[in-house]
DNA sequence: TGAACATGTGAATACACATTCATTTTTGGA
DNA sequence: TCCAAAAATGAATGTGTATTCACATGTTCA
């Protein structure tokens, strides 16, 4: 509790420290964070089921979902960094894909969220 | 591929449409995005962390995670919009607690991928 | 009922980030 | 080697949002 002049009491002192002990590591919490935060744009969100099954060059990309292959790239660029798609270039094309298992679970998980509750 | 005055072809045009076809609606596309934005903020990483085994109220949650009641306030009532946590009251105080199973799988994943490559 | 504590809320500030536009790099073909 | 296409890049702009601060609400207990 960083500097408040209120009086607040600490409920459950004793289990605390051990509820921390719980909490992944900055470290870890920071790259979780980064995937999270990355997946929650639409617009990348488009990106990565469009390559879902098919790899794809940046230019279809960008007509299948409605936008500039700039803004396609620069989108692309930042799943890149974090693994999260991988690249393959072929002639002047260049082959986007996802790069990781984990996301189409990811995806699978999330979907059933939004549609299961109201 | 919207306004644009280079001279992009279309590589795949055949596939496009299919392809289309496997991307969830704009509506669900907003929920899943919605989902994965409010997950990526460590602060808000932290406080699902803190109560992914016992519920806490909001005070013991501010005391762990190192920040003030009003910011811990502030996004509990962010994740509850979405149903990713509930409330219950009791006396003074109100102690939230994970809303979804879908959660902690989300987390595994995530959690999985950040310790996997590099 | 009123004082004290736990939480909620609204406005304001500061920061992060997606898109756009202009330009550059890389590749293929003439 | 020169031109055009595909993609990458950098800077600028506009928007969204987390935190802070001040205050309001709701609860307990004397």
């Amino acid at each position: 509790m960083r500097e408040f002049n209120g009086e607040y009491k600490i409920i459950h002192e004793t289990t605390l420290h051990d509820i921390g002990d719980g909490i992944p590591s900055d470290e870890n919490l920071l790259k979780i964070s980064e995937i999270f935060k990355i997946l929650g744009d639409p617009t990348r969100l488009k990106i990565m089921f469009s390559i879902l099954k098919t790899e794809l060059c940046v230019c279809d990309i960008a007509e299948l979902i409605d936008t500039t292959p700039s803004a396609v790239s620069h989108q692309l660029r930042n799943l890149k960094q974090l693994r999260l798609v991988t690249s393959r270039r072929s002639g002047k094309e260049i082959y986007y894909s996802l790069a990781d298992e984990h996301v189409e679970k990811l995806f699978e998980i999330a979907l059933e969220h939004a549609e299961d509750g109201k």
